[in-house]
DNA sequence: CCAAAAGTGTTATGTCTACACCCATGA
DNA sequence: TCATGGGTGTAGACATAACACTTTTGG
């Protein structure tokens, strides 16, 4: 591969003031799985505009740092997490009128989280609040900017990735049961998967989860212990669970 | 639904100056079928930075525009065409050294065009090209900015897209055989799919294609009619051709 | 007539879905 | 021993891939 000289346009006379200037922020969709249901988190805004308002992390990208970089930032002055299991850009919101203060350009990454973990309100957030997906999808929380339909793209992302990619592991721990990574397809998708089925397709993919050899213990009410997993390397064209076509089943939210 | 209210911050006392401020750009990479093999457009650069070197069209955002409409002015600009058969946003760019003038973030956009048409340079741009899109993932061409990689990633997007939407009828005319339709998904996968089973599976799907009734007059080394189908409403999940597999076939690039 | 391209039929193979059944545990 | 959840077996429905065959054109 031809290694391109990148510096090659010369920066001499050049005057920035003819563009127009732009804010550039980066906010980030924050989910998680908590008993069988997708969760996201929200901060109440504790500055102008949208003063008090909920809303989802984020803040203004710096001069020297990659947009990735400003997402893992904000979420680590957020979550107090500085390695997320899964970090991804899914869309770009810059109308006019977006923003009352200025005009500023957002970029919206998705994360995702194992666990809550300590929840740290930073300086311009007042609150911290983890709420069901399903309360902001039907419009039960009013949030701040245009919000709303952020959550919805990185919904409708995070549901197609599930099916496409490897995503569903970083839901889950280090090692898992099957269940657990079939509540993921579940609380995300809003259905109810065959647990016989789910593990036939999950198990005969190659290199998608590998057997530990130990077991989880049951639950309080019984049961048989269910065998521990870990991820394996994601794999060629999509992952082994679809949605189903025709025969939908009945949903549980 | 419930309608926000949406200027709820007041924009009082507001110092815009103490934010980093960016430029934002748009970056549109222009798709067309062209003799059975995916193109691309390409423009000379006629300014600094990376004078004289190829990039794909693109320009700055203006205030008082969505992303979308600078994407859609860039493209009429540079091509004449005013309503692209396609125009999806698929990536944000911010690195910090990406341009050596000052901090950039730009927008990719993926838009496909039925025909080529008149292709116009504009004023920034000496010259216009149509590339076959392999090139350019070869590293045969050296692209301004990071480019290449921003081409690298509109392609990885169609080919999803390809599979999961109904894009593929963005290429082709108004009316159609489905030798035309085949060729989409060929050229732009490198694979030669069964002529008999793509049939077969596009008939099949509801919605998906609907016939016309005329014929479309044969080649010049003859052959047998082909029907003319227009393009039916998108569906459920996914269209009707996936990529194989296990049995892959011969690649035709 | 032959070559070429479109369209139809057929068959073996693979995958998906539903659900019956067995297994290991807590109470 | 019963309830609960994990794991296996299996049969029918459905989808996929390969390819032989028929149809309609140009030369």
């Amino acid at each position: 591969m031809v290694t391109k000289s990148y510096k090659a346009g010369a920066p001499e006379q050049y005057d920035p003031s003819q563009f127009p200037a732009f804010a550039v922020t980066v906010d980030v969709v924050i989910l998680t799985m908590s008993d069988g249901v997708l969760h996201m988190l929200l901060v109440r805004r504790g500055e102008t505009p949208f003063k008090g308002m909920w809303a989802i992390p984020g803040g203004f990208k710096r001069p020297n740092e990659t947009l990735h970089e400003a997402a893992r930032r904000e979420l680590a002055e957020e979550t107090g997490v500085d390695v997320p299991t899964l970090l991804t850009q899914f869309g770009a919101y810059g109308d006019p009128d977006r923003d009352p203060r200025m005009n500023v350009v957002t970029i919206g990454y998705l994360a995702v989280l194992r666990e809550v973990g300590a929840i740290v309100a930073g300086t311009d957030a007042a609150e911290a609040l983890l709420v069901p997906v399903a309360d902001v999808l039907r419009g039960r929380l009013d949030l701040a900017f245009d919000h709303e339909q952020i959550v919805r793209d990185a919904i409708e992302r995070v549901r197609t990735e599930l099916e496409v990619t490897g995503i569903a592991t970083a839901f889950v721990g280090q090692t898992f049961t099957l269940a657990e990574l079939r509540a993921v397809y579940e609380g995300t998708w809003g259905v109810q998967l065959d647990a016989a089925n789910f593990r036939r397709s999950v198990v005969a993919e190659d290199g998608w989860v590998i057997p530990t050899g130990r077991l989880a213990p049951p639950g309080p009410s019984g049961g048989r212990p269910a065998e521990l997993y870990r991820a394996g390397k994601a794999w060629k064209h999509g992952g082994p669970i679809h949605r189903l076509k025709s025969t939908e089943r009945k949903s549980r939210q």
